[in-house]
RNA sequence: GCCCAAGUGGCGGAAUGGUAGACGCAGGGGAUUCAAAAUCCCCCGCCGCGAGGCGUGCCGGUUCGAGUCCGGCCUUGGGUACCA
């Protein structure tokens, strides 16, 4: 008898199927095709136990797919471009492609091991010239129908290093390097104009029928379509009207002022007024994020500027105001302080009139300190309202509204979204080059697409702060290509999102001298299956099904791959115990998971100090919460990494990684390689027994394939825990035994795909267990002839009885009632009800 | 702030509205062994000697029956448009 050598047979096992090529995908007629993909990498040159999860979820798709038949394809590639490449050049020097590439070929070298199920043929990275450059070509097509244009945006501006800032690169307000405080600046930037298909995205949402309906939520409220009343307020001293948006139009009798944005045309006029510049450069500090806005002080400045209400005729200031937005709606509302509470808080800071509209039914009583918002479809009562309005729900309220004012000639209801276009440009070196050249006399000009890819050159430096590209008159200056006078070309790179959001689609034509090629587009697309972390759950997932759609008016891709994505998976985090001490200077000391020794709940270094435990957090380089995954596959085998992260916790849930777990799950796989490899065919085994193994693998059968096809992976590796005790206690004889362990390994293949295929060949299984036909539970096999119900009184379980499977209704109440527990209770009397559920329960209310 | 989730034994978790705690870890007991490793068997939510009672973050509701559905909170996590 042999023991478990799962270095020696994943070697073996991974080169097999490399010689077969067995995962190397082509068209195929007459076969059902299946694109399965995990959401590439970033190239950080690390392999985290996150990847090895998320890529064996999808590999055990993959897998499963192939053994039904499917013709699959599973390409893997990398996210290259970004901000830490040059974080790393400005760090540790060197250059960010040199860092990049390295990068892959070290997660390539730690991907391998795990035996993926990869057709490694069609790798790239979005970093490849062969790439960017079909995405500068798509960007021209998109230039060329409309889909992207030129504006003004703001983004962080640090005043001291004179740099833009990524949000990440904010902290606390303040730029990372400089630490100086972070204006938001306006710049001209690139576009894409995704707003256009707000409508479109939302309403297809509906026929995502495989997609999570959180993520689809998330999408349909960051899209959010609502209808509202636009109208203007006429200015007393006769100036253009300030025209607003407002979602609660019913409230507009508790106007107590008309804010504007800092952004606002009106505030911008109003710039040279020391005293407005020195309030709007306070209103401009800080990040540009949501939060950053949304959570900041709330300032004001009265403009002194009159305003007249439509219907009251009452004069309400202007003010300015710094969380308000100039991008949605009209940059200008109404604030309505009884209702609102950010608008009561700014009203009773600047000291402006709280008005009430409506009050609650059952506690009527005028606003304080907390505004009153009651849900839109609470009833309320209305004070005074212009439409006539008494008892009704703010919903009616605001349709009434709307009516009311349309009918008057005074505004009208508009649908608005919250969406807004997708900003492109980054003033950044390590992304794709934006294919244009800005020339005097011609203005904006496309780059020809014969002169694709525009390559990034080489020669830079990250010795100061601000985008090379800027400084490399060589590659900058060049001649224009509508007149050949000299010109610039545009220095802004792309958004990293830009490079993820067809690389699904560049995947079915990895070489294709077109972004596609139709009709491996045609054949491949959609993504049956996609899976990957629900940080993704808005901005990637969006930008995707825009660029799907873009390409699709491009002829990029069919009509049917507008929606990319037919099925989506959302996968938890992996986490770790972090290990944490105090350094001499009082900081905090983190300690990798390998220099720990866990005795009881005390977790000891090696020279006999005790550090802190703190559960569970993401793994992370910082907090040395790290497991390399190397280390593990070296201990005990890739085929151990993957049966573990796969087995503890729901796959959309955050998973922790322990080392006993991983022993754990070790010894297991060791065990199964034992009972097969014990079972003697010839063995005589007693009939009875035969059949008990044989309805367990039934069982099995149907429980693993329910298990890997709604992502239960932790329930179907449960089961087959279960299915493993049991033929390793089975009295069955040695046909029986075979075949059960034989469907075992099958069972096991697509998490444990090494081991599977050695007791496969053990056991003289035909061809690779990878091969081999998934196998299908006969129905029959799948309840047993007796079963077990409990009796509940009153809903609290009391008793059991044991039935024939099929036994009808009215012979189990009698049963039931007969039963001495029950007899008891009822004490002679009759029950008041006896509910039945066939097969599961019994329940006397007494 | 706003949007979306999650919360069940010492731990990870299981449970189409129908026996809460499957399966695994840790722990306890035993077998085997000269001894150990490995392996195998048994026990293992809390309180209680027991009968029994209490238990799925908190408060309330719907139901014959709620971990599961509804309303309100609390805590943690994800996102918040330039991290990927």
């Amino acid at each position: 008898m042999s023991r478990y050598n799962a270095a020696e047979i994943e070697a073996r096992w991974q080169d097999a199927w490399d010689k077969a090529g067995i995962f190397t995908a082509e068209r195929k007629e007459g076969k059902p095709k299946y694109y399965v993909l995990e959401m590439f990498p970033y190239p950080s040159g690390k392999l985290h136990m996150g990847h090895v999860r998320n890529y064996t979820m999808g590999d055990v798709i993959a897998r499963y797919k192939i053994s039904t038949g499917h013709n699959v394809l599973h390409p893997m590639g990398f996210d290259a471009f970004g901000m830490p490449a040059e974080n790393a050049a400005m760090a540790i020097g060197g250059h960010p492609k040199t860092w990049t590439y390295n990068n892959i070929d070290d997660m390539v070298e730690q991907m391998k091991p795990l035996g993926l199920s990869l057709d490694w043929s069609r790798m790239f990275a979005t970093c490849d010239p062969e790439y960017y450059g079909q995405q500068q070509s798509l960007f021209l097509d998109f230039l060329d129908k409309g889909l992207v244009y030129r504006k003004n945006a703001v983004v962080n501006w640090d005043p001291v290093d004179m740099t833009v800032l990524a949000n990440e690169q904010v902290e606390g307000g303040r730029g990372w390097r400089s630490g100086a405080v972070v204006e938001r600046k306006e710049l001209t930037q690139w576009f894409f104009k995704i707003s256009d298909m707000a409508d479109e995205l939302l309403e297809a949402l509906d026929g995502l029928d495989n997609w999570p309906a959180k993520v689809k939520l998330m999408q349909a409220n960051w899209i959010g379509k609502s209808r509202g009343l636009q109208f203007g307020f006429e200015r007393v001293d006769g100036g253009e009207p300030i025209v607003v948006y407002t979602t609660r139009p019913d409230t507009l009798n508790g106007a107590s002022f008309v804010g504007i944005s800092p952004d606002h045309p009106i505030a911008k006029a109003m710039e040279g007024n020391p005293e407005v510049d020195a309030f709007l450069a306070e209103a401009r500090k800080g990040g540009t994020t949501e939060e950053a806005i949304e959570t900041a002080e709330k300032l004001g400045y009265d403009t002194g500027i009159k305003v007249k209400h439509p219907l009251t005729g009452a004069e309400l200031p202007v003010w300015i105001a710094n969380f308000i937005l100039m991008d949605y709606g009209t940059g200008a509302i109404f604030a309505c302080p009884a209702h609102d509470q950010r608008d009561l808080d700014f009203c009773r800071k600047y000291d402006l009139p709280v008005i009430d509209t409506f009050v609650s039914l059952d506690d009527p009583k005028p606003v304080d300190k907390a505004a009153f918002v009651p849900p839109k479809s609470e009833k309320v009562k209305w004070v005074d309202h212009f439409a006539g309005l008494d008892e009704a729900t703010g919903e009616e309220a605001i349709n009434a509204t709307i009516d009311f004012m349309e009918a008057k000639g005074l505004g009208e209801g508009v649908t608005k979204f919250r969406l807004r276009d997708w900003g492109l440009s980054r003033q950044r070196y390590w992304g794709c080059p934006i294919p244009v050249v800005h020339c005097d006399a011609c203005g904006v000009v496309p780059e020809k697409k014969e002169n694709l890819p525009v390559e990034l050159p080489d020669d830079v430096s990250f010795d100061q702060p601000g985008n090379p590209l800027d400084r490399h008159p060589t590659w900058r200056d060049v001649a224009c290509p509508a007149c050949g006078k000299p010109a610039k070309r545009e220095t802004d790179t792309m958004d990293t999102f830009v490079d993820s959001s067809w690389y699904f689609a560049r995947f079915t034509a990895p070489r294709a001298e077109t972004p596609t090629n139709a009709a491996d587009a045609e054949y491949w697309m959609n993504v049956d299956q996609y899976i990957g972390g629900v940080e993704h759950a808005i901005l990637h997932l969006l930008y995707a099904r825009f660029f799907a759609r873009a390409m699709h008016i491009c002829g990029h891709l069919p009509e049917s791959a507008k929606e990319p994505f037919d099925a989506l998976f959302t996968q938890g985090m992996v986490t770790h115990a972090i290990y944490k001490s105090e350094g001499a200077d009082g900081r905090p000391v983190y300690h990798y998971p390998e220099e720990v020794t866990l005795k009881g709940d005390k977790a000891v270094l090696e020279d006999g100090r005790e550090v802190d435990v703190v559960p569970s957090a993401k793994m992370s380089k910082s907090k040395n919460n790290v497991v390399n995954p190397l280390h593990i596959i070296e201990s005990y085998g890739a085929d151990t990494a993957r049966w573990f992260v796969l087995s503890d916790s729901p796959p959309e849930r955050d998973v922790e990684w322990t080392a006993s777990g991983a022993e754990a799950a070790h010894k297991h796989l060791g065990r199964v390689y034992r009972i097969a490899s014990e079972i003697d065919a010839d063995a005589k085994g007693q009939e009875a027994d035969d059949t008990a193994l044989i309805r367990e693998m039934h069982k099995a059968i149907h429980d693993v394939t329910m298990g890997v096809e709604s992502f239960g992976f932790n329930a179907a590796i449960a089961k087959l825990y279960g299915f493993t005790n049991a033929l390793g206690k089975s009295n069955a004889g040695g046909k029986a035994k075979r075949e059960a362990a034989l469907t075992l390994a099958q069972l096991m293949s697509p998490m444990t795909p090494h081991l599977a295929e050695a007791v496969w060949e053990m056991l003289g299984g035909e061809g690779l267990c990878a091969l081999a036909p998934w196998p299908v539970a006969d129905e029959a096999m799948l309840v047993d002839d007796e079963i077990v119900m409990p009796i509940q009184i009153n809903g609290k379980r009391r008793a059991e009885i044991s039935v024939p499977k099929d036994m009808d209704k009215a012979e189990v109440e009698k049963l039931a009632l007969a039963h001495h527990a029950v007899q008891k209770v009822l004490d002679g009397a009759t029950p008041k009800k006896v509910i039945v559920v066939p097969g599961r329960i019994v329940n006397v209310v007494a």
